[in-house]
DNA sequence: GTGTTTGTTATCAA
DNA sequence: CTTGATAACAAACA
């Protein structure tokens, strides 16, 4: 599940990787990927440059050379985007075929490739989705402009504050803090396995009512919201299932979970058995002795 | 065949 | 109107 790490670890890499480079080719492989406007879409992109990639919360936004239009990009649960410099195939898309792996970069474009970028000096960036939930699709500003706005504040800059926290957990008296963590509208870019881990490191059970929170946990929980999600940035993500990076590696920070798919297995800190139980209707883990 | 996985949106109830 | 909970979506895997 791509989460603010793992987005802003593609980020990073295809700022590195793309940017000014000159599109030669687009190739939309299922046209539901990239929204209405399959035909401008292609348009908007052929001959032209990403100059800027920005993300907000789990959304990508590319700011193209030539056009008022941006492409946004989410990756939603399985989406990846994969770039290659050398062209290993020749791009030829096989509908159906053989099974393959969601990991099997090997062989791009494979059976979720959804639209593949070609770019002038031959490099390869493929937009791949096993579930067919994410897309990549051009967005006038306006549309952009109302797609940003519905983010609350993104969470390492100064825009995400202790008071905002204490806002949002006294507004919503009547919910569990699961839910406000996993809320797009009310902090960017957390999901379900950083709101675990976030709960852990804070002592507090994901399904606690906030009303219930004390000030002092409320600030745990503040402080450690950037401090889990850098350490993950740092260590290039978590791969659960399927999250690759742009160069089709994984994710580092799986073996440093504390609670996301550790039910039944010793708490790193207490030795007592993770608990797995359901929270704002998503799986959802902590450690009974850790956490009250 | 069944249940489970989750980001986001739609839907419904209060 | 708001708020909150839940279903739906999709595809793969155990």
């Amino acid at each position: 599940m791509p989460e603010l790490p793992e987005v802003e670890t593609i980020r990073q890499d295809l700022v590195k990787k793309i940017l000014n480079k000159k599109i030669a080719h687009v190739e939309v492989v299922r046209d539901k990927a990239v929204g209405e406007m399959g035909k401008k879409f292609v348009q908007a992109l052929v001959g032209n440059s990403i100059t800027a990639i920005h993300r907000r919360g789990k959304l990508l936004i590319a700011i193209l050379k030539n056009s008022k239009d941006s492409l946004l990009i989410h990756l939603r649960m399985t989406g990846q985007l994969i770039y290659e410099k050398e062209v290993k195939n020749k791009v030829e898309i096989v509908a159906g075929g053989h099974k393959m792996s969601e990991k099997d970069i090997e062989n791009l474009p494979n059976k979720s490739t959804q639209v593949v970028i070609v770019f002038a000096d031959g490099a390869q960036l493929f937009f791949n989705d096993q579930r067919r939930f994410g897309y990549m699709k051009l967005a006038s500003p306006e549309t952009v402009a109302a797609a940003l706005k519905k983010y609350g504040p993104e969470p390492l800059t100064k825009d995400f504050t202790e008071e905002h926290l204490k806002k949002i957990f006294t507004a919503r008296q009547n919910t569990t803090v699961k839910a406000v963590l996993l809320n797009q509208e009310l902090i960017a870019g957390l999901g379900n396995i950083y709101v675990d881990e976030v709960c852990f490191c804070a002592g507090v059970r994901p399904q606690r009512r906030v009303k219930t929170v004390t000030a002092s946990e409320r600030k745990k929980i503040f402080n450690c919201i950037p401090k889990i999600l850098k350490e993950a940035i740092r260590h290039r993500g978590t791969t659960f299932r399927n999250f690759l990076d742009s160069s089709g590696r994984e994710g580092n920070y799986t073996t440093f979970l504390r609670v996301y798919d550790r039910d039944g297995e010793p708490c790193r800190r207490c030795q007592t058995l993770i608990q797995k139980t359901n929270a704002a209707g998503r799986g959802t883990h902590f450690c009974p002795k850790c956490q009250k």
